[in-house]
This record gives structure tokens, C-alpha cells and sequence, in this order.
DNA sequence: CCAAGCACATGACAAATTTCGATCGTGGCA
DNA sequence: TGCCACGATCGAAATTTGTCATGTGCTTGG
């Protein structure tokens, strides 16, 4: 360990050990951050010895991180904040106007809040006006020019040109083990709100694929359809973050559910720069961080 | 200016700003940095190419920063405090225990304010107790073992080797230009508190050469002493940081002032690794900064 | 129990960045 | 006007950082 006055903590070197927890494994964070394995290696291995203690506990075959690399990690995420609000800070044009902008519940706890909270900040004259609906409406809202854009999930197969993609998600038909499926009843579909858009394909398929779903159970949030699932009473259509150890992936009789991506999807002719600028950053905070983190 | 997620301010950078800042001038900092001229110089150029935009106005004499060059220093102040307390907490050692500490009033409101605040944070479980009192007052408690430390103004010539400098002072004699000062009246003489030791040296060498000092204004703080020498009340001893540019700095019939130090000095047989570490971390942003920022 | 696969470490080397010393230009000042 | 302090700039040297190729250890499935 050097001198404790000459050490210090490269900004890099920081992104990295945030980009391994995030991403869950160094080759994984290497991915993200465009460099090669070895270089994010080599980098926490010089983290490390610069300050003289470990920072991944490589015993365990999942690289976890020592009480130090935890606490390092939460430095590490204020010292990214401020840095990176002061690069925006530095290149920020004076933005003035108002931004009408659609959420998903699921999206609203991820980075998005913190980019929305900074951009506030740094642009106290653009008014922001969230409003928080499911895809569908949200959609809806931006046909009509209810709102300047929105963020939304939709199939991966509707991915316009124009829309900037945040994240992919993938679907799976889920279920209990105790719950059997005979071939000849009806199969019991556990089924978010009206106007969520998975349902719509669900019901579409029951039709042309010719399983009959009968939705048992109506909820609007992601945890009341886990517990469904979980008591066995019947079959979801679940992201892969919402999985629990005790559901069971069906993988046959049913078809493959299509992709989900959730993208930022701006209304028709929307000229606006301050928009522009909101768009811009996220789409940085993506490239920057290899996608959005999402509460899981 | 290379792409925005592919850029980064250098940790070495920010402190280059910072010093820069503080010290007044590139020289200074390069000095205190303990680097070439020409490699911080080096660190601002590339720090504005990578911005994009002027942070130094080099047109004037005197080196000057743009307004997006005070807007970064805002940031590198507070991300360079984050880094900092982030190197510090990983070096830390689990401390426990009790500290009484003395300090002066100047330096309450210097950068020790944070070291201190920053250490009760590092280290919940040391109760440090701090005192202002006037320098003659912290040495007799140390001597007493009522303080376990202090930091106190002495003459340069009275440094102990185990005291720790914190930054030098150079007392003169000044006066308003207005006031006369005939050789065979007696000298009025403007004083801070009785127990200020420069006072006891002026009165001191008022008996040994010959010149009759006669205090006619006592005030315990700078500011009114500052008042009443613009005044033309009488003559004064005051430190560089106090001069204001209508006083006359008296050069001769007056015996040259010593050296002032502001140390920190512990106390007679105090083992304490607490107190070792929280003079360990002074220590330490003396020799990263080249001095303590006073407030002047 | 072995082979394959995965995730990470490591070493050598190439590329880039950073630093230094020297030198030059400029504005302030006696 | 000449000096001086300060900063910019340049080429060479030193240091840092990244990549490729390869090695190691752990898990897994046959």
C-alpha cells in the first residue's frame, strides 16, 4: 500500500466495481463497460492493492464483494453521481419549455428516478409532468399527443426505429409444481389488470392455438400475482425478474411468449429540446451502465 | 470533446483545480501537488479538451476562472470530499475512546471544522470534545492535562520537535498612514486580549528597547483590532491574512516580529490511538493541500 | 470420476497517457 | 527597457492501461 496521500481512487476503476455489482460478475461488467475481461480484472486487482485490502471474495464460485468492497461500492455510487451531474452540469445548455412524460410503475423505482431527479437540477426552468399508467393507456396517450413521451414496454417484434431501448425482458408461463394441467380442462390464468398488454397476447393465443385460458384471478400489481402463483392457483405469464425459486417454467403446450422490451418512445412530431436532452441522458446512463437498473 | 459517455474527470484533475484554487496560481499548486509546472498545466489543458470549454481565463495576469471552471470547482470540492472519506474509511481501524481537544478561534472555522466532522462520522464511537480558548490559555490545559491536544499559535522559534505545523504566519507592525508617531511620546498601542501572547511580547520588548508601548484599546477579536488601526487609533501587531491595503507596514524603530506557527500540540504523556489517527488524517490533508485553507 | 464449460487471474507485450525538463512567450514592474 | 514571475508548449522518458494468450479453480452433466 502506497502512501495514503498519494493514493486514490480512479473514477474507472470505480465505474468497474459498480458495474460488477450491477451486472453481477466481472465478465458480465466487462461487457458493459467495452473492455476485455482481463482489464476490468486487472483493474480491481489494482483498486485493491492501492488500498491495501480485498475487495471480491473470489473463494465462492459467484464473485461476492468483502465488507470493504461494500463499502466501497457506496461510495463508489455517490462519487459516480456527483461525477456524472457535473459532466451534465458542464455541457448543459440553458433549457427552458415544459416535458408531459408517461411511466411505468415498474420503471418508476429504477435509474430513472435519479436521471429525472438530476435533470430537475440541472434544468430548474423545464417543468416535468410525470403520470405513472400501464403500457397500453400509456400508448394511447401518446397517440392522442396527451404527452411528449413515455416509456412503455412493448413486444420485440414492434420496436420502432425511433424508440430507444432500455432493456429486454423475457416471458415465461409459470406455475406451482403442485398445480397439474390436464389436457382436456380449461387452464386457470392468473391475469394483471384489463389493459395489460401480456393478458391481450394470452387471450389472443387461446384462440388460435386453441388452449383455453380461463382468467381466475385479477390483480394489478406484480406481488399479488407471485402469491398467486406461488399457492398453485393457477398459470401466469411472468418476467424473468419477478421468477421465484419455488415456480416451475412451463415449457411445453404452451407457445413461446414473445419477447418484451421496454423502450422511451417519443409522441408523433414532437419538436423539443428539452426533451431531447432527457432522451440524450438516458440513453447515456444506458451505454454508460450496459442498461438501466430495475428493482427487481 | 470526445463522446460524453466516454468521458471522465480525473480524480488527479479535480485536485488539480482545487489546488490551483487554493493556492493561487498553477506554480503554486503544481508545488503543493508536488508535480512539474508543466504537467498540471498539462492536467487543465486536457481537462478542458475533454470538456470542451475554457475553465481557466489566462487573458489577465493573475490566473482566473471562467465561470464553468467555479462551477466544476463546486463539484470537485464535494466529489473530492466523498473520495477522500472514502480512502479514509477503508483505512480505518475501529476507534473508541475519548478526546479533548482545544482549538483557537482562527482555525474553528478552517478546513479543521471538516476534518473533524469527517471523523465523527469515520469513527461514532470516539467522543471528541473540542474547546475554543485563546492560545496561552489551550497551552497552560495542556500542561494541566486537562486537553489531550490543541492547536495553538506559538513563535516559530518555540516549535517543539513533536509538534505537528499546520501553516505560518508573519505578524508586522502596521498603522493608518494617518497616524503620526513622534519618537519621544509613548506609542499607543492596539491590543487583542490580555492573554494574547503577541502581547506579551510587544510589552516585553517595550521594556527591552527602549520603546514605551501604552495600550490605549483592547478587543478580543481581529475584526475590531482591524477597525481601529484604519482608524488611526494606534499601532498594531497583526498577521499577513488581517493587512488591508490602506494600512502602512511600520519597518523601522520597531524591533522585527518572530515567526508565528499554528501547531498542533499533544499533551504530556497522552497515548491515545484515537487521537493518533485524528493527527494522523490532519497531518495527512497538511501534506495533500501544502497548508490548511484559512479563512482569511 | 472425468471432460467440458465458465469465470476469473496472470504475464508479456503494445498502446496510450502522463510527467519532466527545457525552452519560449507574455504581461507586470522597477 | 530589461528583468522577473508565470504559464504554454515541445520532445523524450516514464508510467499506466488495455489486450491477447494462457493458466487455474470450481461446477456440472454424463
Amino acid at each position: 500500500m502506497s502512501d495514503l496521500n498519494n493514493r486514490r481512487l480512479e473514477i474507472d476503476a470505480l465505474r468497474a466495481i459498480w458495474a460488477i455489482r450491477h451486472h453481477g460478475g466481472i465478465t458480465r461488467a466487462a461487457e458493459a463497460l467495452g473492455l476485455s475481461q482481463s482489464a476490468v480484472s486487472h483493474k480491481i486487482k489494482r483498486l485493491e492493492t492501492s488500498l491495501g485490502c480485498e475487495l471480491l471474495n473470489r473463494k465462492a464460485g459467484a464473485t461476492a464483494f468483502t465488507t470493504e468492497g461494500e463499502e466501497l461500492l457506496d461510495y463508489a455510487g455517490r462519487i459516480l453521481g456527483l461525477h456524472d451531474e457535473a459532466l451534465l452540469s458542464l455541457s448543459k445548455t440553458t433549457l427552458a419549455g415544459r416535458i408531459a412524460l408517461g411511466l411505468t410503475e415498474d420503471t418508476t423505482c429504477s435509474a430513472l428516478a435519479h436521471i429525472l431527479g438530476r435533470f430537475r437540477r440541472l434544468h430548474p426552468d423545464v417543468s416535468v409532468r410525470t403520470q405513472v399508467r400501464m403500457s397500453l393507456v400509456l400508448r394511447a396517450m401518446l397517440e392522442q399527443g396527451e404527452l411528449d413521451a413515455a416509456i412503455v414496454q412493448v413486444f420485440a417484434h414492434e420496436v420502432r426505429p425511433t424508440d430507444v431501448i432500455l432493456f429486454r425482458e423475457t416471458l415465461h408461463w409459470v406455475k406451482h409444481p403442485s398445480l397439474l394441467l390436464p389436457q382436456t380442462a380449461s387452464v386457470p390464468f392468473l391475469s394483471f389488470h384489463d389493459d395489460c398488454f401480456y393478458r391481450h397476447w394470452a387471450l389472443d393465443i387461446g384462440q388460435d392455438g386453441g388452449i383455453m385460458l380461463e382468467t381466475v384471478f385479477e390483480c394489478a400489481s406484480a406481488a399479488g400475482i407471485i402469491a398467486a402463483v406461488s399457492s398453485g392457483m393457477g398459470v401466469a405469464l411472468l418476467n424473468e425478474r419477478h421468477l421465484r425459486p419455488e415456480m416451475q417454467i412451463i415449457t411445453d403446450r404452451f407457445p413461446v411468449p414473445p419477447d418484451l422490451v421496454y423502450v422511451v418512445r417519443r409522441g408523433r412530431k414532437v419538436r423539443n429540446a428539452a426533451l431531447d436532452t432527457l432522451v440524450a441522458e438516458i440513453e447515456s446512463e444506458i451505454s454508460r451502465y450496459g442498461g438501466l437498473a430495475l428493482a427487481s
